[in-house]
DNA sequence: GACAGATTTTAACCACACTTAATTTTGTGG
DNA sequence: CCACAAAATTAAGTGTGGTTAAAATCTGTC
């Protein structure tokens, strides 16, 4: 497999690379480190190797981009952790609040064969636990362009379509309230000066924080 | 976990002691280095390193000899293993050939909560696809005494109880000979000078070789 | 009891992936 | 344009887990 060129330190550059491209235009160095909680001096220092190895471009004003291998590679690690993710959930049981940690271990250590045994099993899913798509084998990725709950407009409703999986109380309490990708909400009002936002999912109205309603994503019309 | 204190390459030290300590007195450097494949002097730095923690005692005469806390790691990580390789058997569908190497590298990094859903899964079992047995959560570890297919009378027969999980190429093998855990066997002849020995499985009558005889173990009277 | 040949151990070194601290670069307000 | 803070980089050091080569220690034989 092509990523096994690298460890499993190198393999969470790239995939936090690939996924904080997805939001950020420029994703330097000092944001990867965030991520990784480690050093900015770490991350300058690995860039230097995986740009070596070319995997990534790098350089201070653009900031980290992926080659094609190094795409690859990222995609292969996070298809890795989406599968088992859903796996974790559907054959094992886990709650969707931990399977991101075990997944986070695993992803680095199974083979080829475990991945393509357990996509067989989950009848090759497109979308894990929270609504992140899951890249093909090929590396493809579903194309998926959300609204943050946040913007939604009042009287607005849509369907949640993911939700931010970095944080397990926050997905036990998104739990509690039943809302899971795939489920229908309408923002019903948008208290002011950072006050909570009024949801309705059914029959029963919630008001959630603004840090919460940011990390809900809504699928909005076609 | 107890074992969390370690990594990866020192669970599989004492997984090493462990298992070579059932068929050695002395489980020496050298033959630890062997197994792991790795340099003598490694081994020698490493043991320093685990008689501080407190997991083995060391020294030359007497070899390696594990500590209450050592052997209790050594069979957490062996019951990961063993769990692992049924579960990659029976719920993925495995070969008995592939699951060695998967496991070894999964065990270290599953929690306790992966464990426990699949000895679940399970339904708690006892021995892995080879016929070795699975220490339970307690430490408990079933007490197996075979004898090697080579050491059996002519005329002698028996229920093969584990066969060697070291070599796939040899399970391979085996598996085409349908010579699994469970099976039962009858030492037809001992062929002399090293020679082959004749066994009958069922109707069929094969002639194996000295190397696979030795690692086939048998369950003999009671 | 000396000595050859194995083992075992020590020593010096390497790669990896991090750290902190000091330095350099860069973008911006005054 | 200059100073200054923030960001990026370099430098030096750490811990882990290996290597090879040389030194020390056993062991068995004559």
């Amino acid at each position: 497999m092509v990523k096994d060129v690298l460890g499993a330190s190198g393999q969470n550059y790239l995939k936090v690379i690939f996924s904080l491209s997805e939001t950020m235009e420029t994703v330097t160095a000092t944001r990867v480190a965030e991520r990784l909680c480690i050093s900015p001096a770490a991350v300058v220092k690995m860039a230097a190797k995986l740009q070596d190895m070319n995997l990534i471009r790098y350089n201070r004003k653009k900031g980290f981009r992926l080659t094609g291998a190094g795409r690859k590679i990222a995609l292969e690690v996070i298809r890795h952790h989406r599968l088992l993710e859903l796996y974790l959930k559907e054959a094992l049981g886990f709650t969707w609040d931990r399977v991101h940690e075990e997944a986070e271990r695993m992803e680095h250590v199974i083979s080829e064969d475990f991945e393509d045994k357990i996509d067989v099993l989950l009848k090759h899913p497109s979308y894990d636990p929270h609504g992140d798509p899951i890249p093909a084998k090929d590396g493809t990725l579903p194309e998926v362009r959300y609204v943050p709950l946040s913007e939604l407009e009042e009287g607005q409703c849509g369907e949640i379509g993911r939700v931010s999986d970095r944080d397990p109380e926050m997905l036990r309490y998104l739990g509690e309230l039943e809302m899971y990708p795939g489920t229908m909400v309408v923002l019903v009002k948008r208290e002011p000066f950072g006050g909570p936002i009024r949801i309705q999912l059914g029959k029963k109205e919630h008001a959630v924080g603004l840090e919460l309603a940011r990390s809900v994503f809504i699928k909005t019309g076609p």
